[in-house]
RNA sequence: GGGCGGGUAGCCUAGCACGGAUAGGGCGCAAGCCUCCUAAGCUUGCGGUCGUGGGUUCAAAUCCCACCCCGCCCGCCA
C-alpha cells in the first residue's frame, strides 16, 4: 500500500472513530471541532485529543472519566492503523499508532514515490507568478539583499513541487535617478573596458559617480543657502556634506584611481546633479543615446547578478525591464484609466491618488487588515515634470504579470509594506479586486551588518560574492582536513556544494520576519543546523546503501522497535503535512528545520544502532529501508531550498 | 505622533496562525566516545522571570488589554 501522506492517513482514522464515538455517548452536545494534536511524548501516543476538558463544562464528570467513556464507546473494528486507545494524564485521549503497519506503509511509501515523497498536490493547480530578488542593476548584490533570492527561490520551489505552474520573474528597476548616475560616470569614463567581474566594476562607478555628484550639489546648495543667510539650512548642509566628503575619502582610499579619474572628469563638467536628471529624463522619454548607455551599464550588472546567483543555484524565467513598461505606453494607460476614477487629483502640478478614499469608499479596511482609524497616506502617481514614480509602474507591471498568471507573489522587504499597499489599493480603485486578493507581498526583514545598516550608495556592504567564495574557500580547508585522500578537483567540488550550501541555508533557516544581524560565524557553520549537517547525514545514508550492496529484500517492518527507529518513521511520515504547511503559509524555513531535525534523529539512530550487520537479516533489511527513506526525504527537502544532496563528502 | 514587524538562557534560534502533558534545538563552556555502516558525528553535564504588568481559561510562550525596548515605514526616492 502506498499514501501520499501517511500520517494523514491516521489521522483521518483517528478523526473518525472519535468523531463516531462521541456522536454514541453525546448526542444531545455540540462538539465544535475534532482537532488532534501531537503529544509531547512517543509514550502518550502519536497522536492525542484534549476535548474532555472542554466536555467537562457541558457533562458534569472528570475528564478522565469522559475520556475512558469515549474510549469504551470506539469502534474497535475500524481500527486499521490504531493499534490502541488510552486514557492518561488528566484526561487526555492518547491515540497509539500500530507501528508494524504503520512503519511497512510510510517506508513503502516514500520508496516507491521517491522524488515526489512528500510533494501533496494542490487541489488548485493555479498558474502563479513570483517575483524575487530584482536588485537594482547599480552595485552587486549584497548579503542585505541575498536573503531575496535565498527564500524566494525556495518559495518558487516549494509552490512547484505543490503542483503550481510557477514562473520567477525578475523585475529590472532600471527606471530612476540611480541608473542615470552610473550612465553619466561610464559616459565620463569614455566607456571603459570592464575590469574584473562586471557588477563589481559597476558599484565602483556607481558608488564614486554618486558621492561626487551629490557632493557637488550640496555645494551648490550652500551657496544658495549663504547667499539668503539662512543659518538653519546652512548647518545642515554641512553637516550632510561632511558626512559625504568622509565617504569620498574612504572611496579614494580604497578605488585610487577610478576615484581620481572620475574626480577629473566630473569637475570639467558645470552640473553634474542636472546632466544627470536630463539623463534620466531622456531615458524614459525613450532617446535612444540615453538607452544605449543606461541598457549598457545594466546589461553588464545583470551579467554578474547571473553570474553570482547561478552559483548559488537560482534561476529566473523571465527579466522584465521596468523601462519597457514606460516605453511601451503601458503606464500612461493606466494613469489615463486611472483619471477617469473619482480617485486621482491633481495638486499643485502632480497628479495623486487618494488610496484612502478607494478604502472607505469601497469599504477595504477589514479586508485589508487595517485598523478603523488608520488612515492610508495618498500616493504621488506623477511628478511635477510629468514623470512617474516607482510605484505607478510598478501597478502597469502588476497588471501585466495578471495577464500571465492568477496569482502573484512579491518576495519583498517589509520596508515596502506601504507601497504594496497602495499598490494593492490602486489595483482595487481600478476594479480588480480579483487581482489585489490574490497579489502577495511575501515580507522579509532587513539583514543588518553588526552596529550599521549596509549602505549601497555609500559603498559600504558585504558582497553575497564575497560571502560565498569565503565559504567556499573554509569549506576547502574543512576537506581538506577530512578527506586529505581526495584529489583537489574532487576537494573543490565538494568546497563548493557545501560553502554555498551553508550561504543559503544560513539565509533560509531563520523565520523571514526576524531581523538578522550578519556574522561570518552565521554563515560559516558547517558543524549542527547548517546544510554541511544535513548533506553529510546525507551522504551517509547514502553510505550505507552503498555499503550494504543489496536490496532490503525481506524487510520485516515490525522489527522497528526502537524508540529512535519510531521517532525517523514519525518524522518521515509526517514530511507531508510540513510540506503542505510550508507551501500553504510560504514558510520555507520550516523545511529547513524539518531537514535539519531528521538529520538530527538519523544521526542519533546512525551511532545507537547497527544497520548492514543488524540480526536477523530481517531486521537488517528494515533498517535499510528505513535509511533509504531517511535519505529520500533528506535529498527532497535539499531540493526544496535549493541545495545539493551530495552522495559522498 | 501614527502604522507595521520583532523581543524566548552569555549569544543565536524553534514553538505562537489553530491555547493542552516536562518550553525543543544550536553556538559557547565542562567531561567522555573512532580495532564497529563517513567523528562535518554521538553521549553526559551546566545554563530559562518565554520583554513588563494585568485579564480570559480547567489549562497561556501561544488569546485579549495596557505599557517598555529595538528595527522599519509614513518622499514630486526606489
Amino acid at each position: 500500500m502506498v499514501s501520499e501522506n501517511p500520517f494523514a492517513e491516521f489521522r483521518l482514522e483517528c478523526e473518525n472513530v472519535l468523531g463516531e464515538a462521541i456522536k454514541k455517548v453525546f448526542p444531545e452536545f455540540y462538539i465544535p471541532r475534532l482537532t488532534l494534536e501531537r503529544p509531547p511524548s512517543l509514550e502518550f501516543g502519536q497522536l492525542a485529543s484534549s476535548m474532555c476538558f472542554e466536555l467537562v463544562k457541558q457533562v458534569g464528570e472528570t475528564p478522565l472519566v469522559l475520556a475512558e467513556r469515549l474510549i469504551k464507546a470506539l469502534d474497535k473494528s475500524k481500527f486499521s492503523l490504531i493499534e490502541r486507545v488510552a486514557a492518561a494524564g488528566e484526561g487526555y485521549i492518547n491515540f497509539h499508532v500500530d507501528f508494524a503497519k504503520f512503519s511497512a506503509l510510510t517506508l513503502e511509501s516514500a520508496r516507491q514515490l521517491d522524488a515526489e515523497y512528500g510533494f501533496v498536490k494542490t487541489q488548485e493547480p493555479l498558474k502563479i507568478i513570483v517575483e524575487h530578488t530584482s536588485v537594482n542593476p547599480l552595485h552587486p548584490i549584497h548579503i542585505g539583499q541575498a536573503r531575496n533570492p535565498m527564500l524566494g527561490d525556495a518559495i518558487a520551489r516549494i509552490l512547484k513541487s505543490r503542483g503550481y505552474t510557477v514562473f520567477r520573474h525578475y523585475y529590472i528597476d532600471d527606471v530612476g535617478r540611480q541608473t542615470a548616475v552610473i550612465a553619466y560616470g561610464y559616459e565620463k569614463l569614455g566607456k571603459p573596458k570592464t575590469e574584473g567581474k562586471p557588477d563589481h566594476f559597476i558599484g565602483k562607478i556607481y558608488t564614486i559617480t554618486s558621492c561626487l555628484v551629490e557632493i557637488n550639489r550640496l555645494k551648490r546648495e550652500l551657496e544658495l543657502a549663504k547667499a539668503v543667510s539662512a543659518t538653519e539650512e546652512i548647518t545642515k548642509i554641512n553637516r550632510e556634506l561632511d558626512d559625504w566628503v568622509s565617504v569620498a575619502f574612504e572611496l579614494k582610499e580604497k578605488f585610487p584611481e577610478l576615484f581620481e579619474e572620475l574626480l577629473e572628469k566630473i569637475r570639467e563638467n558645470e552640473d553634474p546633479e542636472n546632466m544627470v536628471n536630463k539623463l534620466n529624463r531622456a531615458y524614459e522619454a525613450g532617446e535612444e543615446k540615453a538607452k544605449q548607455f543606461i541598457r549598457e551599464v545594466s546589461e553588464l550588472c545583470l551579467q554578474g547578478f547571473r553570474e553570482t546567483l547561478s552559483r548559488a543555484e537560482v534561476f529566473y524565467d523571465s527579466w522584465d525591464w521596468e523601462s519597457d513598461f514606460v516605453w511601451s505606453n503601458r503606464v500612461t494607460e493606466i494613469l489615463q484609466r486611472l483619471k477617469t476614477t473619482p480617485y486621482v487629483l491633481t495638486l499643485g502640478g502632480i497628479l495623486e491618488f487618494d488610496a484612502e478614499k478607494v478604502v472607505k469608499k469601497l469599504n477595504l479596511k477589514e479586508k485589508l487588515g487595517l485598523r478603523e482609524d488608520y488612515e492610508v497616506t495618498p500616493l504621488t502617481l506623477v511628478r511635477a515634470d510629468g514623470t512617474t514614480l516607482y510605484t505607478t509602474r510598478d501597478i502597469a507591471y502588476t497588471l501585466w504579470k495578471f495577464e500571465r498568471a492568477e496569482k502573484v507573489v512579491n518576495v519583498i522587504g517589509m520596508e515596502q509594506v506601504l507601497a504594496q499597499l497602495q499598490l494593492k489599493i490602486a489595483l482595487h480603485a481600478l476594479g480588480y479586486s480579483k487581482y489585489a486578493d490574490n497579489l502577495i507581498h511575501f515580507a522579509y526583514n532587513l539583514v543588518t551588518l553588526p552596529g550599521y545598516k549596509m549602505s549601497s550608495r555609500r559603498g559600504r556592504y558585504i558582497t553575497l560574492d564575497e560571502v560565498m567564495d569565503e565559504a567556499v574557500k573554509r569549506a576547502y580547508e574543512e576537506v581538506a582536513k577530512r578527506s586529505p585522500q581526495l584529489s583537489g578537483k574532487e576537494k573543490q567540488k565538494i568546497a563548493n556544494f557545501v560553502g554555498i550550501g551553508a550561504v543559503r541555508y544560513a539565509l533560509t533557516e531563520v523565520d523571514p520576519s526576524k531581523p538578522v544581524v550578519f556574522t561570518w560565524d552565521r554563515v560559516l557553520n558547517f558543524e549542527k543546523n547548517s546544510a554541511p549537517y544535513i548533506q553529510y547525514s546525507h551522504a551517509r545514508a547514502c553510505s550505507i546503501l552503498r555499503k550494504a550492496a543489496r536490496k532490503p529484500e525481506k524487510p520485516a517492518y515490525d522489527l522497528l522497535k526502537e524508540k529512535l527507529e519510531r521517532e525517523i518513521l514519525l518524522a518521515l511520515a509526517s514530511f507531508p503535512d510540513i510540506f503542505v504547511e510550508a507551501a500553504e503559509l510560504l514558510k520555507p524555513n520550516l523545511i529547513a528545520d524539518f531537514a535539519n531535525a531528521l538529520a538530527d534523529k538519523f544521526n542519533t539512530f546512525y551511532n545507537a544502532l547497527p544497520v548492514i550487520k543488524a540480526e536477523p537479516q530481517e531486521l537488517s533489511d528494515a533498517r535499510l529501508a528505513l535509511v533509504d527513506a531517511v535519505r529520500i526525504v533528506l535529498r527532497n527537502t535539499l531540493n526544496l531550498i535549493g541545495i545539493v544532496a551530495p552522495e559522498r563528502m
